[in-house]
DNA sequence: GAACGTTGGTTGAAATCTAAATTATTCCTG
DNA sequence: CAGGAATAATTTAGATTTCAACCAACGTTC
C-alpha cells in the first residue's frame, strides 16, 4: 500500500481544532438542555424537526432522515418522548406499514421554552465568538461536506 | 422574561449546516473506523493522544483532558482497550493515587494502520471538499469556541 | 393469486455512556 | 501530626445507543 497523503501542519491544526471544539460545544449544549429542560440533544432535534413540518407531523422515516438518526434509535427515542407526552404516534391509513409522529401541544410548549435558552447558548458559545465571515465559511464548508456524504451512497 | 435574540436567517442557515454536517461527518468516520479497525471514535482518540505523548504514556487525568472525555468514561474505555491489549495501565510510584496509561506496541501498530485509513477519509469527506481559506476560518472559529468554553468554568 | 423481494417500523440484547457513590491517597491547616 | 478538604481513579447502577433479528404490509411478476 502506498504512503497516505498526510495532512500538512496547518490542515492538521485546523482539523483538530474543529474536532475538539465541536465536541466540546456539542457537549456543553446537551448538558444545558438536559439540565434546564430534561431533554437530550437527540430528543430536542426531533422536536425541532417536527415543529417545522407541515401539521407538525412527519412519517418516521422522514423524521429519521431530517434528524440524522437511525430508524431504530428514532423508535426508542419516540417511545420515550411519547411517554413524556411530547409526541404522539398514529398509524397511516393509506400505507398501513407507515406511522406518523405528531408533536403534541405540550411538546410544542416544551420546545418553545427550550429553544429560548438554546439560542442564548448558541450565541454565547458560538455565534458571538466567531467573526461573521468565518461563520459564512463554516456554512459553506459543511454544506459541501453534507453534499459529499450524501452523494457517497 | 424578555424576547430572546433569535438568529437571523443567514446565521440560522449556517448554524444548522454546521450541526447537521458535523454530525454526519462524525458518524461516517466512526463507522469507518469501527468497520475496518474495530475501534470506536473515542478509542481511536485515546490511542492518538497516547501516541503523541512523551514515552507514549500519560496520566489518566491528563489523557481524559486531552481526549475531552470524562474520567469515568476514560476508565471504562481503557478497561476495554486493555482487554484488547492496546493499552497497559501501571500505577504511579510517586503519587500512589495516580495511574499511567501506556500505549503498547500492538496498540501503536493498530493505530498506525487505522490512521492511514482515517486520514484518507478526512480528506475525502472534509479537507478535499472545502476551500483552503474556509478551512482556516474553521480553525480560527473553533479555537475561539474552545477558548470561550474553557474560560466559562 | 402465490411467491419473491423490498420497505417501514419495532423490538430485545449487548455494548456503551453518564452520573453518583466509593476507595484510596495526598494536601493543607491549625 | 491529627483531621478535614481535595484529588485520582474506579465502580456501580441506570439510561441510551447500536446491531441484528423480526414482523407486517406493499408491489411486482409470473
Amino acid at each position: 500500500m502506498s504512503e497516505p497523503r498526510w495532512l500538512d501542519a496547518g490542515q492538521q491544526r485546523d482539523w483538530r481544532a474543529f474536532i475538539d471544539g465541536s465536541l466540546r460545544l456539542h457537549d456543553i449544549m446537551d448538558r444545558e438542555l438536559k439540565a434546564k429542560h430534561g431533554l437530550s440533544g437527540s430528543e430536542y432535534e426531533i422536536l425541532v424537526r417536527l415543529s417545522e413540518a407541515p401539521g407538525r407531523c412527519l412519517r418516521m422515516a422522514e423524521l429519521a432522515e431530517h434528524a440524522s438518526q437511525s430508524r431504530s434509535r428514532l423508535s426508542h427515542t419516540c417511545t420515550r418522548l411519547e411517554a413524556k407526552g411530547l409526541v404522539r404516534r398514529e398509524s397511516c391509513s393509506s400505507d398501513k406499514r407507515g406511522v406518523f409522529a405528531h408533536l403534541t401541544d405540550e411538546g410544542f410548549a416544551v420546545l418553545e421554552r427550550a429553544a429560548r435558552d438554546h439560542v442564548e447558548t448558541v450565541r454565547n458559545f458560538f455565534i458571538d465568538v466567531i467573526d461573521p465571515d468565518d461563520l459564512k465559511a463554516i456554512g459553506r464548508a459543511f454544506r459541501a461536506v453534507a453534499e459529499r456524504i450524501a452523494q457517497s451512497r
